[in-house]
DNA sequence: TCGAAACATGAGTCAACATTCAACTTCAGG
DNA sequence: CCTGAAGTTGAATGTTGACTCATGTTTCGA
């Protein structure tokens, strides 16, 4: 995916025609991930991203419209890199179950690897509402297909997709937030196994009626 | 609860004397709320929280430090209201199980009821992340207590209660904001129904093994 | 080699607040 | 009906930082 594609039709204009360009605008991007990241949207300033990029500051104008711009190019990369290296990782799972664990671990793991990416994610909640919606939104929706065809195939008990989704996505979420961000005191695998024993067979002692 | 302890020891001298001034301050905060709620913290103004309460903008430096300090005793105060209306809504459940849907039910209900405060709450994690952690900490150590307790009851699945804790946390976060605040299309009632069931029994055909 | 398109530069502009403060009002107790 | 503590007021201050732009440099096709 090239950067044009990637920052949709309000970048049309402003990107790069030379491979000088091309590495200006990445040293912007990666630079302005690592100042969202650490300092937040609002503590963030376009002097810092430049600063950090060794780039002047009017050159970060050269590439994006607004502060927001960037802001939101980077949810939405951070959005396919972890659908990228989830999908990756869980390809090899038998079923949904494993593959359920195996996600749990693996998306820990890769917020480990990309605190800053990750902070901007949860920020978009509030700096560009929209853009975190549409980032659930994928997930909910790539959830709902694989718990219907796990359904169909007789991996899972039937139920609503939807509803179960959402939890899913929320207990991997804080799940990330917990052991990935905040405190790395227990590793991914364990996690994942703890919770995938609750998601496999439940909290209840006795078995599900028929 | 009264406002001089809510705010802890920073409020001490700002303490409101009398009658008239415990108005002013109850109209700050309720504004406050609904400025934060509505506009995020950044987009807050001090004047548009005097504008709503009916003050003037020098008035409410009577009764705070800060722009943030509103926004913590706001945060901490939510914590209080939820911890206060889930306790007493699933007081009355016989075990830990329908404890746990008719949590889901009331937070879901209570965030539609508190959408700014819950918001808030939300944005607290880049605004104030120790008061965010803290809020979460109490959770987490209710939860703990809970899910040992039920444990050693018999009415749940031995297993690691902090994993749990977080796990069932982020499924009520995420229910509760895309039920809660995004969309009321389905009714909590509906929604916990639908998770719980996946709690109970997990999403596996089969019973765990002994 | 030349010219134009791309790109880079950073001082300067400008609006948006958070916070301060000195003057003013309210009101209860004496 | 006086006095001081409590509360109210909003104009003024000061800072911060996104964004502009005029000027300079580099790249590259012809």
């Amino acid at each position: 995916m090239n950067a044009k594609a990637r920052h949709s039709a309000a970048m049309q204009d402003k990107a790069p025609r030379t491979e000088r360009g091309r590495r200006t605008l990445r040293r912007l991007l990666d630079a302005a991930a690592a100042e969202f990241g650490e300092r937040g949207f609002h503590d963030a300033s376009i002097n810092g991203i430049t600063q950090r990029a060794g780039a002047a500051l009017g050159s970060f104008y050269t590439y994006f419209d607004s502060k927001e711009e960037v802001f939101r190019a980077l949810v939405s990369h951070m959005g396919q890199l972890t659908r990228q290296f989830i999908s990756e990782r869980i390809g090899s799972a038998p079923d949904r179950l494993t593959a359920e664990r195996m996600g749990i671990e693996a998306f820990i793991e890769f917020v480990r690897e990309h605190k800053d990416l990750y902070r901007i994610v949860m920020e978009a909640q509030f700096v560009a509402e929209d853009a975190y919606r549409a980032y659930y939104q994928v997930f909910e929706e790539a959830y709902r297909r694989n718990l219907k065809a796990a359904e169909s195939r007789g991996e899972i008990r039937g139920g609503p997709a939807e509803e179960r989704a959402w939890a899913l996505i929320g207990m991997n979420v804080f799940l990330g937030l917990r052991y990935g961000v905040w405190e790395e005191d227990k590793s991914p695998a364990e996690v994942a196994a703890a919770v995938a024993d609750m998601l496999n067979f439940g909290l209840s002692p006795k078995p599900a009626e028929a």
